[in-house]
DNA sequence: CAAGATACGTCAATATGGCTGACATAAATT
DNA sequence: AATTTATGTCAGCCATATTGACGTATCTTG
């Protein structure tokens, strides 16, 4: 009664019938789907979204992040960050300074008041990291990263993923 | 001139001065965007969002999932669920049939089209998985799928996940 | 059998977080 | 001086999520 994978395999095999990876797929969106599902909880009881903690994520631990910068880590128009930003601003989460040697920048810095929230949320998500690699050696761990590394898009990447990556293009 | 991580450490501790996993935490961030992102524009094509993406999806996989089941899985109400699934519905890319022992059910299966472009989705996330475990030996693929299922709530399985743990439940 | 619980569908209103397009301002560049 | 760039903002639209209420068919239970 319980539904099991490719039950109808055989009478109806899908359209192309190359291996196809099901099981990393689901446990990607499972995965995700848990792992940001912590903070929402946290986020409700501030009266923000998951918008506001992407923002607030970044320019916390990017300080000085221009806004061009997060529009693109954040793949998001400027609207779209204009009403999330506004709000983090208006209630003294971010702060924006005017940049020193081009005038027309606005460079973001998390506040006090945004560490914490973004540290209590992190903590959240490093909890469950914890939980997941216990049992698994450092090596292990590392091969995860590459993992994860490895699947980002690296041909064009912004300044966060620059940073991440050591600084270094792809092509060049 | 670039932003860097930690920068401003010092002269602002995080309030929980224990060790985050920031790295772990932004690479899962990236690496889902880029992830999810593979399906878009495809669905773009057939006017569907990745809210259909997820359904059809899940039907597909597992045939005979009931319409309480998905809600589960996706964690959303019926109301969101309704619109989402009348259209693949009527689009024909989903077929219910009555539940032979509670004739109350509308159990779901994908239809050829459904499969087909489940299968076309999927073909794209493989490819960005094969391409990220290249260089990553059988015992360290099999350490990422380790990794990714201790990342799963296991409290209170749905489904969905109780076939993909092998239909055994945590408590009990 | 009657009553209640369950599975599902649907109507209505609302919120969040995306989008496009247009336009304004200040400051840098040419 | 003219143009480009970085940012902000107004207005409206769309996709997807929410809660609450209600209807109907069907199964379960006293």
């Amino acid at each position: 009664m319980a539904a099991q994978p490719d039950s109808r395999g055989s009478d109806h095999p899908p359209a192309a019938a190359r291996d196809l990876r099901w099981d990393i797929i689901e446990l990607l969106f499972f995965a995700y789907r848990d792992f940001v599902g912590d903070a929402d909880q946290e986020l409700e009881a501030f009266g923000f979204g998951r918008a506001h903690h992407r923002v607030i994520h970044f320019v916390t631990r990017y300080p000085g992040l221009k806004v061009a910068d997060l529009l693109d880590v954040l793949r998001i128009t400027k609207q779209s960050l204009g009403r999330v930003l506004k709000q983090l601003l208006d209630e003294g989460y971010i702060v924006q300074k005017t940049g020193n040697n081009d005038r027309r920048q606005r460079l973001l810095y998390a506040t006090l008041k945004g560490e914490a929230l973004v540290g209590k949320l992190a903590g959240l998500q490093t909890d469950r990291i914890n939980r997941a690699i216990t049992g698994i050696d450092p090596a292990g761990v590392e091969t995860v990263r590459t993992f994860l590394r490895a699947m980002i898009d690296r041909d064009d990447p912004d300044k966060v993923l620059e940073a991440i990556f050591g600084g270094r293009k792809t092509r060049e």
